[in-house]
DNA sequence: CCCTCCGTTGCGTATTACGGAACACGATGT
DNA sequence: ACATCGTGTTCCGTAATACGCAACGGAGGG
């Protein structure tokens, strides 16, 4: 990775951009030391330093204790919580997300359409999975998860044409990457009211979703449930969306779009 | 407040300093323009605006649209994400904050110790208060909180004077300052297994917490559910400490550690 | 005990971010 | 309709600032 190929936006602040660079190499690998952090960064160690050493007086950076690896701080609490307080979704889908995870045993996230891809606003897990993996803030290609599916299928034309005009990126052996085959599915997502994703972004794992309406019966959310292949079976499908369908419902009540 | 006073730490990589203190600033006012960031922190308009510029390239900030005032942006929930991985009380205890929410209500916090203050690590709100504040991630005195009593009588005799050797700040006109007097409010913590807080944060705010112990029966962290005085009467409070102490326990199993 | 690896500290330099002023764009109000 | 105010952005010259270098101080391992 190193220094990047691309010329930067000279507008950048440089030191800043770096900054937040630390901040998402230790979201992505959970901790590093700061000679790693400078070799990922392609900068000197005494750069990466004071950039991690401003970052803990902010308590956004934290290490176990005088020595050793660091990592996210608890200070990003204090942002992560200005972040809900804005979302609904955060906010009221926690709820939501426990019930149902209990109530199935899998994995329940929501996600919003940021940009170009799915974003995971909020997550339960299930009682089976315990080292699962925490996808909230991730960002998931729009073509390969189900909730991805829901929100494409609903997005206007001209905005589903746009989302879809670039390269579909093949993220297991089973994602569709073929743009007529991917519209086929999106007109049946639509039509049915649910989309599924068999081991399209991993492989082994399946999820469904379901949308979440807004008050003028606009798309404005996914829900989905996801877990191993073995357990999330072709059979089982049916039982899960109708519980998703009644979170669903439940979400959009709760943020104030009464049922239709 | 403008340039502080106290001469900065040059250590510190400056422009890094600056964007926190934006983000910060964010955080706590919600979203404010360019011209009030640079009003709040000093600097330049121009400054400012290539800040808030870079940290929006990153997502860190957003707008509504194209113009209008800044909030703290979705791409913060990435690192959101990261420190939740790590402080399983976000994690399991989110489910065990809304359950008690909804049963009580109130608004239901977990906090931890942290250097010197309590740290709510995670929240739910009561059915009622919708305009609730949000107190994740929040820094709140030891000394003026239901959470903070419970986790200062829990800590060592050496670590609890060493918290106590400071002025005891006054928030509110009923906040305990006496040293004294807290040393003795801290006893009959240790002695009931819960603190109450009442005004002693903000005028007309009641609190109560319990604490949730570790495998070790030590204290690792305390649960409160916070209200208007006229809803969190002392009449209701023995109630109330019932159902905290069941989610504390329902907590402490969740987390590993089984009932002693 | 030496050697290696890691992170920090001083230091000189030139990159870089800053502040100033002018500019562009809407929103107001008269 | 126009003028005016208040936004936030852009350009530019300067010097403050952050960078890279190299030497240093500590831990751990052989």
């Amino acid at each position: 990775m190193s220094n990047n190929g691309e010329a930067r936006d000279p507008a950048l602040v440089q030191s800043v951009d770096r900054a937040v660079a630390v901040l998402e190499l230790l979201a992505r690998n959970g901790e590093a030391g700061i000679t790693e952090i400078a070799a990922e960064l392609g900068v000197h160690k005494s750069s990466a330093s004071r950039l991690v050493y401003t970052l803990q007086a902010r308590e956004l950076v934290e290490q176990d204790g005088e020595r050793g690896p660091f990592r996210i701080g608890i200070g990003m609490l204090r942002f992560a919580g200005a972040v809900t307080g804005q979302l609904d979704y955060v906010r009221v889908g926690g709820p939501v997300c426990t019930a149902l995870a209990e109530r199935l045993g899998e994995t329940v996230n929501i996600a919003v359409l940021d940009n170009d891809v799915a974003l995971n606003v909020s997550q339960a897990w299930g009682s089976s999975a315990v080292a699962a993996q925490n996808w909230v803030g991730q960002r998931t290609p729009l073509h390969a998860t189900s909730s991805g599916k829901v929100l494409l299928a609903a997005a206007p034309p001209a905005e589903q044409d746009r989302l879809l005009s670039g390269e579909l990126e093949s993220c297991a052996p089973r994602t569709i990457t073929d743009p007529v085959r991917l519209r086929t599915v999106l007109r049946r997502t639509a039509e049915d009211g649910f989309a599924t994703c068999m081991e399209e972004l991993e492989a082994g794992l399946h999820a469904v979703a379901v949308p979440v309406f807004g008050s003028q019966g606009d798309v404005v959310a996914a829900i989905s449930a996801a877990g191993p292949a073995y357990r999330l079976s072709q059979k089982r499908m049916p039982a899960i969306v109708e519980e998703l369908r009644v979170a669903s419902r439940d979400l959009s009540v709760r943020m104030g779009h009464p049922v239709l």
